[in-house]
DNA sequence: GGCTTTCTAAGTGTATTCCCTTAATTTTTG
DNA sequence: CAAAAATTAAGGGAATACACTTAGAAAGCC
C-alpha cells in the first residue's frame, strides 16, 4: 500500500483525484494540502511514500517546495503540471523530482507514475516524452526557450509583468537602468518575442511563474 | 438519471470528475469534450440534461461555447471556472448558464449543483456568494472592475496581450490610432492600473481570458 | 425628449520601451 | 588554467506608450 499526499491549489481537483485513487486498493491518500507552506509541515508530520506536487501554488511554486522537502526527506515527489513543455519537468528534476506528469494525462498514467516512483525509479509522461523528441526533430540547433533563461532574467521577468517599469527594476536590484534594458532586451531574444506585453502573456500561457 | 457532459480541455481533470459523478447512481457522465467546437457537436448528437462548462477552453472560450449551445439546446449549462470573481458568473448567466461553480468546491456542491439545474433551478456555488457579499460589502460606490469593460475594451485587451502595438491594432479595427490609445487609457483606469504589462498579468491572474 | 454610455477622434507633451553596439568584471564549467 | 556564460554598464536614437483634455455621433434608457 502506497500512502500519498496530493498538493494542489484546486480543491475540486485533489478531491476527485483522491477519490479515484483511493478506489484502487494499491494506494491511499492520506493527506490534502492546498499551498506550498502546508504540503512541507504535512510531508514532515505524515512521511508519505510519493507526493504529488502542482507547480503553480501559492506562496511559492512546486519547484522551490520540491527542493524544500528533498532537504529533510526521502519521499518521492511526482511534479503536476498543466503544461508538457520539457523545460518544466528539467526544473523539476533538478529539484529533486522523481516523476512528471501533466494534466492532461490520463488516469492510468498517474497509477504508473505513482507505483513507479514508489519502487525508486523515475518517469515521465508520455506527452512530455513526445514535446521532448518534437523539440529535437524540430529545433536541433535552436538556442532559444525558457530553459535558457538566467535566474537574473527570471526576476526581472517576475518584476515586468507587476507592471514595474526599468527604473523601478533597477533601483529594486541596485543596479543600473541600463543593465535592466539589457536583460529585457535578451529575454526577448531568447523567447523570440516582440514586446513586454507578449511576454507576460507568454509566461502565464507557458505555466511557468518564477516565485 | 441525470446524464452530463465534462467539457474541459484537461483530461486528468474530466476523467477524475467523471468518475466521481458516475460513483454517485443519480448521474451518468455520457461523454467528454477537450475543447469549445466539441462541446457544440456533442450536445447536438447526444442531448444531455446538463453541461459542465470550463470557461477556459480553446479555440473559444466557454461563455462563447454557452452562448451558441444556449441557441438551438434545451440543456442546462454550468460554468466551471477558477475563480471565484462575480463577473465570470455574471458573464455566463447572460451567455445563457444555469449555474456557476468554482474549481475550489467541494464534490458536494458539484453534486448540489447538477440535480439543481436539472430540476429547472438556478445555482451558485458558495465561493462565488461569498464574494458578491464582500464586493457590495467593502466597494458600495466602487466604479472599477471587470464587469465595467467594455466589448470594445475587451477586443483591445486581447490584442494588447497578444504583443500588438496601438498603431496595428487600430489597423485591425480600421479606427485610428488615437481612438485605440484612449481605450487603452480608459482599461488601465477602470482597473486601476498603470500599464499593459500588469494588465496583461491582471487578466491572466483574474482567469477571464476574452476569446 | 433628455440623460447616459459607448465609440470615435485629435492635440500636446512626457516617459518608457526597444534596438544596436561595445565592453569590463565575475562566475561557472570543462 | 582556459573557455564560456552571466552580470554588469554606457551611448544614441527611433518607436511606442501613457497622461490629460476636449468633443462629436450613435445607441439605449427612463
Amino acid at each position: 500500500m502506497i500512502s500519498i499526499v496530493i498538493a494542489d491549489d484546486h480543491k475540486l481537483f485533489r478531491e476527485t483525484l483522491a477519490d479515484v485513487l483511493n478506489a484502487n486498493p494499491a494506494f491511499r491518500v492520506i493527506a490534502f494540502c492546498q499551498d506550498s507552506e502546508e504540503v512541507i509541515e504535512i510531508v514532515k508530520t505524515e512521511k508519505p511514500d510519493v507526493v504529488l506536487m502542482d507547480i503553480n501554488m501559492h506562496p511559492f511554486s512546486g519547484v522551490i517546495a520540491t527542493e524544500k522537502i528533498a532537504e529533510f526527506s526521502g519521499a518521492k515527489i511526482i511534479g503536476l503540471s498543466m503544461h508538457s513543455h520539457p523545460a518544466y519537468a528539467k526544473k523539476m528534476f533538478r529539484a529533486g523530482a522523481s516523476g512528471y506528469v501533466t494534466k492532461n494525462s490520463s488516469t492510468e498514467e498517474i497509477f504508473a507514475a505513482v507505483t513507479t516512483v514508489a519502487k525508486g525509479k523515475r518517469y515521465i509522461c508520455s506527452e512530455t516524452k513526445n514535446m521532448l523528441s518534437e523539440d529535437l526533430l524540430n529545433n536541433p540547433n535552436e538556442k532559444t526557450g525558457i530553459g535558457l533563461l538566467t535566474e537574473r532574467e527570471m526576476e526581472v521577468i517576475n518584476c515586468v509583468r507587476k507592471g514595474l517599469s526599468s527604473k523601478e527594476i533597477a533601483g529594486n536590484f541596485s543596479i543600473s537602468l541600463k543593465t535592466v534594458e539589457v536583460h529585457r532586451h535578451n529575454i526577448l531574444k531568447k523567447l523570440k518575442l516582440k514586446n513586454s506585453t507578449s511576454l507576460v502573456n507568454f509566461i502565464h500561457q507557458s505555466g511557468f511563474l518564477f516565485q
